[in-house]
DNA sequence: GAGTGCT
DNA sequence: AGCACTCAACGCGTA
DNA sequence: TACGCG
């Protein structure tokens, strides 16, 4: 009681000596019940911390039950006459309640605890007595999510940031036969330091011995452990075998002896159960997922299956369609095969989508079949895929459009076909470098246009070979082939020679599909406008200095046997495919950055859904830090103010 | 591919 | 449950 | 304003 000084003075104005049963409960900022502002009151021993915390978080105690008034044990009679004697007792103020009586309908009471986004209601015999010191039988937990605690019986071996830790929790109970039987393993619900303290408290526990009777198939390779420790776990439900779905881990459980953890009764919530989810504040990204698991999840032929991802099912069909078909060496690519390649690469691909809005090509029925492009989304999402509202000059209106900026949205948009993942030039959120830039982007063109959404991080060369290898159909762009793309490299090199000039460092990818994509990072204090200008002046250097090999000729037909250099796609509007995006021709390659010393002995149909993520695996993201490597074209306008005056800038290009 | 309305 | 049907971007340059 | 363009 000594942490809650303000409730103990308030109590000591009763009369009576009471015994009171009742909960201590503190609200974040929202008015919501918190935990986590409870725990930061529950650990103070300092009075003057004690102090300080009674007047910053306030606390309500609610009440209810009522074991001793006096010397009067109350404990034998029935609980509505118990709460007869606290209605006359209890005082409500601002720090102590009544907790009512929710009525007799428990699926009254359990609609409105999930509207009001509470954990679960209690329910009790009103007949009873209060039975001290042990989980009585009249009362009747029911929460909204189910939780229990498991024995934690090994791990699974992590990938990408998790390989230093574990992928995931392998988990059992005690089954009626005095054995230990697998319930399923847990990926999800870790962040940074659970993760370390998990991995360190389990490394003395490790043992040989797989602690169950029969070892559980469809595990990554295992390491077992003596299974003493307890954890709490949230998921939806058990499966036929029993086997928990869509489990997230909360915590562990000192309090709880191994030896008691075996199935419970289940209360069964047939319409209003839902997934478990993560906590509130911690966000779906930040919390890196086992991707061995998802990985296994998925490897076998089944059509279709529903996969448990960061707490969030993804429901995947028609996972043996051929999105890619067979193409000279190139085994065919099916949807599985596609998703498969999204989720190992995901570690390296998402800080390069976080908060882009990104354009989707989408091809339900594969390469060959129809196409569509899209940007925002109407109905229905996923509640793990984030948007931003954006007006949009072409509707006239705000639409949402789509963000990728976790695991489970980058697997959805493998779901929906989406073979093409373009990305905006600017991002949503100001970090490090444009915090003076308004972020409205909804009601008008002119918003849009004063906001960070003007302001790219990039200035962006897209070189495209117009030579044609000869084969192409009448009015098809021109294929990938040798010649085309050993004199886009010559011009590239050329290229990143005059940026070196203007001390500015250069990011080189290959496009996937013919040509190769050079970003320079810039600090975003030029609008998109004069970035097109900048690098306009640079075309026409380049232009200048190589006629015979670059043109920025708008139309295709006098683009022929050169280099195009598309100063265009500097635009608010304009997307390109992003690093790592697959592309949308027979090879399956994909837009892969390569280190400059690489460009000449490089092709770009040898960087494949079937060989980049190994590629990534040995060389790992070469643009990793190109965020941090932005130049500030600024210092060109030093001189001349007006950065816009071409002249100014193609003399200094040259 | 997803959603809707019809049979 | 199965079928038919609809919907899914955008702005800049040039004529 | 219509169309070409990526
Ligand atoms: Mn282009
Ligand atoms: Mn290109």
């Amino acid at each position: 009681t000594h942490q809650y000084p303000g409730l103990v003075k308030e109590l000591k104005t009763y009369q009576d000596n009471l015994v009171l049963d009742g909960e201590i409960v503190a609200f974040d900022d929202k008015g919501r019940i918190s935990f986590q502002q409870l725990q930061a009151r529950s650990g103070l021993t300092r009075a003057t911390d004690i102090k300080a915390a009674d007047e910053k978080i306030p606390i309500i105690y609610y009440v209810f039950d009522v074991l001793y008034q006096g010397d009067r044990d109350l404990r034998g009679l029935p609980l509505r006459e118990r709460k007869m004697i606290l209605q006359n007792l209890i005082r409500s103020s601002d720090q102590i309640r009544l907790v009512y009586n929710l009525g007799d309908d428990g699926s009254v009471a359990f609609r409105a605890c999930i509207e009001n986004d509470l954990e679960g209601i209690v329910g009790k015999d009103a007949d009873s007595a209060y039975e001290s010191g042990r989980r009585s039988r009249s009362w009747l937990k029911v929460k909204r999510t189910r939780t229990d605690e498991f024995l934690i019986c090994g791990w699974t071996e992590g990938l990408g940031a998790r390989r230093s830790s574990f992928g995931a929790l392998i988990l059992g109970e005690h089954d009626a036969h005095g054995g230990l039987r697998f319930v399923g393993s847990v990926g999800t619900g870790f962040d940074a330091k659970k993760l370390k303290l998990l991995s360190s408290t389990l490394k003395p526990l490790v043992t040989d011995h797989c602690p169950f009777k029969s070892r559980p198939s469809g595990l990554s390779r295992a390491t077992w452990v003596r299974p003493e420790l307890v954890a709490e776990i949230k998921f939806a439900e058990r499966t036929k075998d029993e086997i928990l779905r869509a489990p997230v881990y909360l915590h562990l459980r000192k309090d709880i002896e191994p030896e008691d953890v075996k199935p419970k009764p289940i209360v069964h919530i047939e319409k209003n159960s839902e997934m478990p989810k993560k906590s509130k504040r911690s966000k779906m990204d930040t919390v890196p997922d086992d991707l061995a698991s998802i990985l296994s999840a998925l490897d076998n032929d089944r059509e279709s299956l529903t996969l448990d991802v960061s707490g969030a099912s993804i429901k995947l069909t028609n996972l043996n369609k051929v999105f890619w078909p067979e193409w000279q060496r190139h085994s065919p690519t099916t949807k599985r095969d596609y998703i498969n390649y999204l989720v190992r690469i995901s570690p390296f691909i998402l800080p390069h989508l976080r908060n882009r809005m990104i354009t989707l090509i989408r091809f339900p029925n594969g390469i060959e079949g129809q196409k569509f492009y899209q940007k925002h989304w109407d109905e229905h999402l996923p509640k793990f895929v984030e948007t931003v509202r954006a007006y949009t000059e072409h509707e006239k209106k705000d639409q949402n459009f789509l963000l990728c900026n976790n695991l489970a949205s980058l697997i959805w948009l493998g779901q929906i076909a989406d073979l093409e993942l373009h990305t905006s030039h600017t991002r949503t959120t100001a970090e490090p470098d444009a915090a003076h830039l308004p972020r409205t982007f909804t009601g008008s063109l002119k918003h849009i246009e004063n906001s960070l959404l003007n302001y790219p991080d990039f200035i962006v060369f897209d070189l495209d070979p117009y030579l044609y290898s000869g084969k192409e159909a009448k009015g098809d762009e021109p294929e990938l082939h040798q010649k085309g793309f050993a004199l886009t490299c010559k011009i590239a090199l050329y290229l990143k020679e005059m940026l070196e000039q203007l001390s500015l460092k250069t990011f080189v990818k290959t496009s996937g599909k013919t040509g190769l994509h050079i970003y320079v990072p810039i600090v975003r204090n030029i609008a998109y406008e004069q970035v097109r200008q900048f690098s306009q002046s640079i075309g026409h250097a380049l232009l200048e200095s190589h006629p015979e090999q670059v043109t920025m000729d708008w139309s295709v037909a006098k683009r022929t046997g050169k280099v195009f250099f598309d100063h265009n796609m500097n635009a608010r509007s304009k997307s390109l495919a992003s690093i790592y995006s697959p592309r949308v021709i027979a090879q399956a390659s994909v837009s892969t950055p390569l280190n400059w010393s690489e460009l000449s002995d490089s092709y770009p149909a040898d960087f494949t859904i079937q060989t980049v993520p190994a590629r990534l695996n040995k060389v790992g993201d070469l643009w990793s830090d190109i965020l941090s490597n932005k130049n500030d074209l600024q210092r060109f306008a030093a001189s001349d103010p007006s950065l816009s005056k071409k002249r100014t800038t193609a003399k200094k290009a040259r």
